[in-house]
RNA sequence: GGGUCGGUGGCAGAGUGGUCAAUUGCACCAGACUGUAAAUCUGGCGGGCUCAGCCCUACGGGGGUUCAAAUCCCUCCCGGCCCA
């Protein structure tokens, strides 16, 4: 079920966070009469705004954003949910004439996207609780062990520390009766994207991104963040496994227990969140269809400059 | 002014005569990543090199003891606490 035909006349706009994408996203699409559809696994959860940094409502009044607070908090995404509903959307866009622009920075999507997924069974929690529990009886490296003797190639590409992965592999294992490193193969065949496709991503120097970083998490909690996790701790269902994951919640739910002061609970977000910069900054430099787009300070990127240097590059 | 404890790599913090370029945590750098991904995992982390080894500079400053010191002694500077 391969969806990457979907997207072959598609634009793409991701970057690391706090690197400038809502702005110049805006301007991208107002340019190209387009449509955004966010590519981020953290703002599809309604309630969850002021700290995954969401398009204010003026923002969205300009143009039409889509998969954004599609789900309760409680609920779970996935990276095949989105490709799916990501792909609904870009046809949809696309069959009323426009352009479907993806913003956002969160790279497994990003290259869900260019890639597609392999037809795969879903995730088996009782089965990935078991084997879990068996990786904590007797360590990670025995369940590795274990993978090893179905899958020896997968086995090879992962790490005996690696549970989430090795897990995984097993879990596919068990559930279809083939090797995942069999399954994966289903990627070499994907088709090119089309002559309009485009993907950049925004690149700043590092010490810049940071200090936006830093400084972004400030006015996070200076518009109210404290009180926007204190009302979703109230809420009558907890927040799901995957949107508990998005960056400073979890600090901040400690920080209303006091483990630790305001001033600490800052710092480790901060630090959190470069952290999480860097990673993405790790995929982007690493996917050659990607194309960066220097920026520095808050002058936005010149539009026609980008169309025209990334038609240089491709030629 | 007197007493006392302490000053270690970006930070926190071990070490208390040789096995110490110095445990560990954090930060930082690099890499991996196919249905949890803002997650998870891995490697590096004083400087230099003809690099599984060698050289240099290092544990507040200076001096000393010793074959050998971050570790012992003297002195100076700085900080905490107590007394005045």
């Amino acid at each position: 079920m391969s969806t990457a035909h979907a997207f072959h006349r598609c634009w793409i706009l991701s970057g690391p966070t706090g690197s400038g994408k809502t702005a110049f996203a805006l301007q991208l699409a107002e340019h190209a009469n387009a449509e955004i559809i966010a590519m981020d696994s953290m703002t599809l959860y309604r309630g969850m705004d002021i700290g995954t940094a969401k398009p204010s409502t003026e923002e969205r009044r300009r143009l039409p954003h889509h998969l954004l607070d599609v789900l309760d908090p409680w609920e779970s995404a996935s990276v095949a949910w989105w490709l799916e509903h990501a792909a609904e959307r870009c046809r949809d866009i696309e069959a009323r004439g426009k352009r479907a622009l993806f913003v956002g920075g969160t790279p497994l999507y990003l290259k869900a996207l260019l890639f597609g997924l392999f037809s795969g069974p879903p995730a088996n929690h009782d089965l990935r609780q078991r084997l879990e529990r068996e990786a904590g009886e007797h360590g990670v490296p025995h369940l590795h062990r274990r993978l090893a003797e179905v899958d020896s190639a997968a086995a090879t590409r992962l790490h005996p520390n690696d549970l989430r992965r090795i897990v995984r592999a097993l879990e596919v294992f068990e559930v279809t009766g083939k090797p995942i490193s069999q399954l994966q193969e289903q990627w070499r065949n994907e088709a090119q994207p089309g002559p309009e496709f485009r993907c950049w991503w925004l690149d700043r120097p590092r010490a810049e991104l940071f200090e936006r970083i830093n400084s972004r998490v400030e006015k996070m909690i200076e518009a109210g963040w404290v009180e926007e996790a204190r009302h979703l701790r109230a809420l009558p269902r907890p927040l799901s496994r995957q949107a508990r994951q998005a960056l400073g919640y979890e600090e901040l739910f400690d920080y209303l227990d006091g483990k630790f002061d305001l001033k600490t609970m800052v710092e480790l977000i901060q630090a959190h969140s470069r952290q999480f910069a860097k990673r993405q900054l790790t995929w982007f430099r690493h996917l050659p269809q990607c194309k960066p787009i220097a920026v520095s300070g808050d002058a936005l990127p010149d539009v026609q400059r980008c169309l025209v240097n990334d038609d240089t590059t491709r030629q």
